[in-house]
DNA sequence: AAAATATGGGACGGTTTTTGTCCCTTCGTG
DNA sequence: CACGAAGGGACAAAAACCGTCCCATATTTT
């Protein structure tokens, strides 16, 4: 499972080198996301003192890892590798490996990933747009049809989405129509700027939020609908996050009639537009066109990301009953309050 | 070649953990061989001050690498392990793989091993006495006859010869006669030590250092002399020690005009009975009956073990011109006075 | 039996190192 | 040109470390 057997045995003599490893590497890693940064700046981002800091990076620029420029410092190329290549120890030596069985056993699912840190700091957000599109990236073949929603914690991905192997023939779908006010994290906007950076297609549906009965009925048979309809029978990978039920609600500025429902019917969580309550079961629909749970149980991949103190309910509540193929990226401290 | 590769990605992140792995393996490895001792005898024992061993034996004590118990402090069975197996990296990391190496190519013989510290110190002796011992029974095989020679090198290796494999079925033989004094370390003495420490047999020859002429032709043609030169040319090993030419000259309580003779033909140093000039070139032979060179350089193993700084120049000039096969063991200060 | 030696644990100043926090000059950037 | 953030320098307070001794006890030697 692991080669680390030596440095196991080294540690036996030297016990320190635990904590030591890990303090480098989340400086290193740090400097290494939060780009060319100062030492003030480095400090109170890692809520470290700038002594500390300072000890750290010297030490860093002496082995060649960071560089130290009037920008501030930045990870060479030799830092990167080491962050590489140690960053499954790192992992298996805060427990995160471990955690991440744990959570994929507990939910059933196939694998989980946790990022170090929170979401609601950018450095873990960076972190995840990386690991995620490395993910994603890994798992799409020739012509690809992935559905996307909002969100944005998928939305963190765009930034390292690039054009490599396959992906340009792929297709990005939004998984639902718009979500109002937050323009650049709704689903259509992500889809569009997804398939810029990849140089692939895509397919939007700008739709609003809340239709009557009939309208509902009536745009159902427009030929455009249905064929996005049609190509959500078709998805092969569906990247989606999961949200609070008092948050979704909050965005989509539903009436406070609407809110008490949702609280009456025990929602406590969203995803692509369903609500569920905490056993998972789902309890209430936007009345709008998006994919379908059983369209999402039958693609091959799904990609579930979320993370934040704040979602570890919604989070444990969607997991109860989820498809059992989904792959979820979350941060340390989601883990934590999961576990 | 090795294996260390996740320590050495670590070690660019922690560069201290050299000198760290170095200093606390020395200590373990020195309560390992030098027994049950106590804080301030290790003190001295390494050359270090009381407080510096003293946080170090509580780290290890923490670890459960030592016990600590009033007759002093012992090496647990996984202090033990942890030494086993971080010996390679400790001999990387001190440079004495590299130091091996090269003396084994400067001398262009099968292989140098190199005990860390000096002969001097019974520590070093105990470390060459396992070290050989471990080599020694890894060379035997079924009735292998071996060849030794005394020396208190040699010495070293009697308290930790067992009875394992096929030892019990090999002989002993003495490469030579006795030497005067020092009993203890006597070829002959040494041959009956192993012999019952294996419960192999043994071949002495008792015979008086300086013969006539006449004396020594005679002797030759005694059946008993003539068994043990036929047991000389079948010999499979010979283990032999390296000594400078004053030291045996003291040794064997030559005369002055003998020193004056050795010094004269420019002997420097002695093994098995010849002495040898600065070229590796035999100048001097005891009249003695002993093992013949030729005979050593057909034998299966030559082990040749010598350290201390004062036998670097015999060591440096037999080698100019010693069997191919010869396998050394000497200890870190003869090696660096060599290179 | 008694003296001598060696053990681990405790204690305690003096010293070195570490730490937190300034200021300063120099740059890019707006 | 001005502002903010960069790295480097400096320094007093604090902490950690270090060398060293003492002590009660256990073991070894005499």
């Amino acid at each position: 499972m692991d080669d680390f057997s030596c440095y196991k045995v080294g540690r036996q003599l030297m016990p320190e080198i635990d904590t030591l490893l890990k303090k480098r590497f989340r400086i290193l890693q740090a400097i290494q996301v939060a780009g060319p940064l100062g030492r003030r700046t480095l400090a109170d981002f890692l809520q470290a003192t700038e002594r500390e800091v300072r000890n750290e990076t010297t030490l860093l620029h002496e082995q060649q890892l960071i560089e130290i420029g009037q920008k501030g410092m930045i990870c060479t190329q030799l830092g990167y590798e080491v962050l590489e290549q140690l960053k499954p120890l790192y992992y298996e030596l805060s427990g995160l490996s471990q955690k991440e069985q744990q959570l994929a056993e507990k939910f059933g699912i196939k694998k989980v990933i946790i990022i170090p840190g929170s979401f609601r700091n950018e450095a873990s957000r960076i972190l995840l747009g990386k690991e995620a599109s490395k993910l994603l990236t890994s798992l799409v073949e020739e012509g690809s049809k992935i559905a996307v929603t909002g969100g944005s914690s998928v939305a963190a991905i765009t930034p390292y989405l690039q054009p490599v192997d396959s992906l340009p023939t792929v297709k990005f779908i939004a998984a639902r129509g718009g979500l109002g006010e937050e323009m650049s994290l709704q689903a259509n906007i992500l889809v569009s700027q997804f398939a810029q950076a990849c140089q692939a297609s895509y397919k939007t549906l700008f739709m609003p939020e809340f239709l009557s009965e009939q309208a509902y009925v009536a745009m159902k048979a427009e030929p455009s609908v249905q064929e996005i309809i049609r190509l959500y029978e078709q998805v092969d990978i569906v990247l989606h996050g999961i949200g609070t039920a008092e948050e979704m609600a909050k965005k989509r500025g539903s009436s406070d009639a609407d809110k008490a429902l949702l609280k009456e019917k025990g929602a406590v969580g969203e995803a692509f537009g369903y609500y569920f309550d905490a056993d998972g079961q789902i309890v209430h629909q936007i009345r709008t066109i998006c994919i379908q749970p059983e369209h999402v149980k039958q693609s091959r991949y799904v990609l579930a990301i979320a993370g934040g103190e704040e979602k570890v309910k919604a989070i444990g509540a969607y997991f109860k009953n989820a498809a059992k193929q989904t792959i979820f990226i979350t941060d340390e401290e989601a883990a934590n309050g999961m576990l």
